[in-house]
DNA sequence: CCGAGCATTTATAACGATACAAATATCCGG
DNA sequence: CCGGATATTTGTATCGTTATAAATGCTCGG
């Protein structure tokens, strides 16, 4: 018997693609394109090496195939600093796992915080070939990011659209849906006065969030107030302040619409600390993707955005565009159909 | 001038050491050697190649570093998906990403679920090279990963303590302070019998908040009760439903303890939910990592873990232990000292 | 002016995989 | 029993880097 090397991490060296053809008396070439699977090799002959190598355990080289075909079989999430509230981070990394399980694609987290600019970490990446693809969130209608990847034909999903005429695969949420079917369930309820907290006007959904309470306030003739002072990305102690203030003028909304859980959360606490309750003062429809709010106010009146379902989407989308560069972009738009939070694990 | 060949994404081709090489009129090797500033090399030489190469942007290929040297420069976070809640996920990746910033290292995330052993993740990351290290939370006192990364010599660093005599990096915080603190304020405030909702009693900081817990309670001669129907982990729903049980119960409980933002929101939802209220029917010192909680409830009294900083130590713990494997590991245990939420970004 | 000793640079091989071209084994009709 | 088509296997080169050993040039004492 042959002695087995050592690793000097305590463990046996681990079997190369020459350990599998040594077991089987092929040359390493046959034994490569046994295992891709070649119709070219014997049906037999490729049996009987995919019976060795799962035997003794062969899982070939990233590092090899890496530099030896240029594929990473990575694919790098961007995460955006400023978006960590309530697990959004978590729940995309959960969808986008869940996408790639199976596959031996792995998912590298590469957040950028606010100083840095994220083009720069996607030149990065399509210049050194950190990845076979990326996925981002917060775009926006003419994204330089959009722009740098697609020129240069290197595959990615974003969660959100643009304005670009060459389209790409994109997951987005309906924003526009959901504005409208929110503005429609507060003026059901008796709203004559709405006020939606906004995203950052820069970021595209910012725009259908507009669109659809625009097109219900048309429609039944209420009135309305989109707040300068502060953004969904506003902090939380800036959100109460503001809210408070809000609750103490004249004209004072009676109807909120909150794309954000914990922008709600800051909103009601100072609302509340301002002596309003809501039911009584004001009524208010939340986009939410945790089961959280509904356990502090049990009664809140929520649209759910499946933000798991997402990544998943993404991951799969992007799948779609590295295998086949050529065929039309996956493009998904998430419904805001469903009130109730799925059944998680 | 020398053509430049295309990637074929309309990029010029990525420069290599050869590119470097010709362009000094050097042989690879000395490339090579100048720009890892081996004193061998002539100290104008290293200097001029050290220029070229910044000048041509050459970086170099991590591919064919890993297959070269065997280090991956990869650093792997096992995330468990039971604990996405809040943002844990998201502040871990954040911490890391800042201890791994300025170095050439990458970080790769690989939830597991509840179905997955994460022991076989461990086994496989180890066996297949896929990282230099692994991060991992929720250790038990004999945890199988702990055990079999030690074994092999396997950089590591755990987001919380084992009884293994062989010490390991790890960074943990003081639930046994954390508990006797919050149970002594329970107890000032008059508290008589004090209610600690437990992790599952498998992992090594239930043992923790238990010490920590009696301590106090044997000080005072208060009464107290854990209860065995829920858990941390239990879902929100669950928890909230004991919660409104308990409260209808006799000798119900007037001082509770939650080492969890969101376990306490489900926590008082239940309780409220049967009409009692804080201040009133009990008191409660909850253990939080973000600002949620304080603006849902402004006096609530909470003991704040930053696990940001448990991702920043980790990283750096871990990065010590791969430069000198010899070296005694880094350990920290943060304590519960700040009462108030940090100032964020 | 030779060779020892030093400073510096270079050639070669290897990490593990795969693309490509070439070589062998097998089978058939004529 | 041979030529030629087909089926199957093999050899060689290569991706970009680095460890090792070898080579080059230079200075200087004897």
């Amino acid at each position: 018997m042959k002695p087995t090397t050592d690793t000097g991490h305590g463990a046996t060296a681990r079997p190369t693609l020459k350990t599998v053809a040594e077991m089987a008396g092929l040359a390493v070439t046959t034994v490569s394109r046994a295992l891709a699977d070649d119709p070219k090799i014997a049906e037999a002959t490729r049996e009987r090496v995919a019976r060795i190598a799962r035997q003794v355990g062969y899982v070939p080289d990233r590092a090899a195939q890496r530099l030896r075909t240029g594929k990473t079989k990575v694919i790098t999430l961007l995460l955006d600093g400023t978006q960590e509230r309530i697990s959004f981070g978590s729940s995309v990394i959960s969808g986008l796992t869940r996408a790639l399980d199976g596959t031996d694609y792995h998912l590298t987290v590469t957040p950028h915080f606010l100083d840095a600019d994220s083009s720069e970490t996607v030149l990065r990446i399509m210049r050194n070939k950190l990845a076979d693809g990326v996925v981002f969130s917060r775009v926006e209608p003419f994204d330089a990011r959009v722009r740098l990847l697609s020129e240069r034909g290197f595959p990615f999903a974003s969660h959100g659209r643009t304005e670009f005429s060459t389209p790409h695969p994109f997951v987005d949420f309906d924003n526009e849906a959901f504005a409208y079917m929110a503005a429609n369930r507060l003026i059901d309820a008796g709203v004559r006065r709405i006020c939606m907290i906004m995203p950052n006007p820069k970021f595209t959904f910012y725009q259908h969030l507009r669109y659809g309470l625009m097109r219900a306030v048309r429609e039944h003739g209420v009135d309305f107030v989109i707040p300068s002072e502060v953004t969904l990305d506003s902090s939380l102690d800036e959100i109460n302040a503001w809210a408070s203030a809000l609750a103490r003028a004249p004209g004072r909304p009676d109807g909120f619409i909150c794309p954000g859980e914990a922008a709600y959360i800051a909103l009601m606490s100072g609302l509340r600390g301002a002596g309003l309750e809501r039911g009584r003062d004001f009524c208010a429809v939340v986009k939410a993707s945790s089961g959280l709010l509904s356990q502090i106010e049990p009664r809140i009146d929520v649209i759910y955005e499946d933000i798991e379902e997402s990544g998943y989407l993404l991951g799969k989308h992007l799948l779609a565009a590295i295998e086949n560069p050529e065929a039309p972009p996956c493009q998904t738009i998430q419904t805001p159909g469903s009130t109730t939070l799925p059944a998680r694990r």
